[in-house]
DNA sequence: ACTCTGTCTCAAGACGCG
DNA sequence: TTGAGACAGAGT
DNA sequence: CGCGTCC
């Protein structure tokens, strides 16, 4: 794990081996016909010749233990007994919804299985392991310990718990990751400040977001992370409202934030800036300039930024995404990495969620789980006033869809909005504006260093 | 007594030095 | 903006 | 670790 001093002279045939394996991994049934195929030459080589059956006992035992690790929930014994204190579960999308990760996940069972099939047929290679064992004794025993072992993740699945999976930044190496850019350069203007201003360079313009952006790639390239920068583009109508109420709150910062400057006050001035923050054009091709030199692809979305990273992961061209915000996962992107950045400087682990395992979790497909989060409250639309986590996940759960729901519910105590939009809303989440497959070509190559370096350096006043 | 919701507040990035 | 944590108030 | 600095 941590040996770090291995890791180094291994780290080029990992890339390698890991390149072969993110290219396969979006062929889930070719993959396991594979598997299939080499299982199929395993069992005829070992009934051909008789023999070997302690290696085809020893390859039950294992895969049977492995299975049983993919049907496990992750369970983390941290997270044993939060059972009402769900620490840091979000309050938006998933406060009660307990994301469901298995404890060995389907690719990692793939490739574990494709080994120890590969191993085996080698070792039926070798006579000395043909070892002469009564066969109906194993096959006694194997089915024994069947039965028994089979008996337990049922009752570890009937209670379905919390299971977020937890890592460290090693454990994505060589792995893709769609990064939502825009919410990313909006968090280094809003933090990386100084006396209430953001870094400048000599000319005056800001270069907080190239810094974060700068050492935030630096950093994933080196753990071995592949990122995919993904930015906004024009907002759906149905935003139009939020983000007029985003618009005058800004306004009205901004007025604040003259007040404060001038009567002298540094907090408070500190405090309104932070909420002037706008990420602008400039910034965006900053960064996109930056990324094309650092030998990073990056996605111009067609509209929103989240829905494309959750697209790029259904189309099996990233890993996850890596973001906070919980609406990839009504997107549909099935893996949604949190915490992936600041994982190394603070003690914060890297958490993994999984849509699929969350609405096994939950009982839930995925049309329920989208009302759910509308019923939540999302960007798009109101939500009802006195319905949150926990009755929205019941009235879910009952009625299966927010239109029954709303043929169910007591109006007067819960005041549906009026012209609720939540069907557009619904749209959103299910056909979001994406780019196609074929239209992303994701590359990564070697930094240009002087072209880096020239940029950074003369255009941008770094050192 | 308990559960659930809504509201408030706060912080926010990454580095290295001591 | 976002999430997280703490708390108060309403509902059961 | 906490805190000052990055530009």
């Amino acid at each position: 794990m941590d040996q770090d001093k291995n890791v180094s002279s291994f780290t080029r045939l990992d890339i390698l081996i890991q390149y072969y394996l993110d290219r396969v991994t979006p062929y889930v049934v070719a993959r396991w016909l594979t598997n299939l195929c080499l299982l199929i030459v395993f069992v005829v080589r070992i009934i051909s010749i008789h023999g070997f059956y302690i290696i085809a006992y020893c390859l039950g035992i294992f895969l049977l233990n492995q299975f049983l690790l993919f049907l496990t929930p992750k369970q983390d014994p941290s997270f044993a007994d939060d059972d009402d204190h769900a620490p840091s579960l979000p309050t938006r999308s998933n406060e009660e919804f307990r994301p469901f990760m298995r404890r060995l996940p389907e690719f990692k069972f793939w490739y574990i299985t494709f080994k120890a099939f590969a191993i085996s047929l080698i070792l039926t290679f070798i006579p000395i392991l043909n070892i002469p064992v009564m066969w109906p004794v194993l096959v006694i025993y194997f089915i024994v310990l069947f039965v028994l072992t089979m008996r337990q993740p049922k009752l570890i699945a009937d209670q379905a718990p919390a299971a977020i999976k937890e890592g460290e930044m090693a454990n994505y190496f060589g792995r893709k990751i769609a990064i939502d850019a825009s919410m990313s350069i909006y968090q280094f203007l809003i933090a990386v400040r100084q006396n209430g201003e953001n870094l400048t360079n000599d000319s005056g313009e800001t270069t907080s977001h190239l810094m974060g952006m700068f050492y935030r790639t630096i950093r994933m390239i080196e753990n071995g992370i592949k990122p995919v920068y993904v930015f906004d583009g024009k907002p759906p109508q149905l935003k139009s409202k939020e983000l007029e109420k985003r618009l005058e709150r800004r306004t009205e910062a901004e007025a604040e934030k003259t007040k404060a400057a001038d009567a002298g006050d540094g907090e408070a001035f500190d405090k309104f800036a932070r909420r002037t923050v706008k990420v602008t054009r400039e910034h965006n091709d900053d960064c996109k300039r930056l990324l094309t030199l650092m030998g990073v692809p990056y996605v111009d979305a067609p509209t929103e930024a989240e829905a494309q990273c959750a697209a790029l992961v259904k189309q099996g061209k990233v890993y996850g995404v890596g973001t906070e915000d919980m609406d990839a996962l009504t997107f549909g992107a099935d893996v949604l990495v949190r915490h992936l950045t600041f994982s190394e400087t603070r003690k914060m682990p890297i958490r993994e969620y999984s849509l699929t395992k969350a609405l096994q979790g939950l009982g839930i497909n995925f049309e329920e789980f989208t009302d759910l989060c509308i019923l939540l409250g999302c960007d798009y639309c109101d939500s009802i006033k006195g319905i949150g986590q926990k009755r929205a996940l019941d009235l879910i759960k009952q009625h299966r869809n927010i239109e029954t729901i709303l043929k169910n519910i007591d109006k007067k105590k819960y005041a549906v909005p009026d012209d609720w939009a939540y069907e557009q809303a619904r749209q959103l989440f299910k056909v979001p504006e994406i780019l196609p497959a074929d239209a992303t070509d994701l590359k990564w190559t070697e930094p240009d260093e002087d072209g880096l370096v020239s940029y950074m350096v003369k255009e941008k006043g770094f050192s």
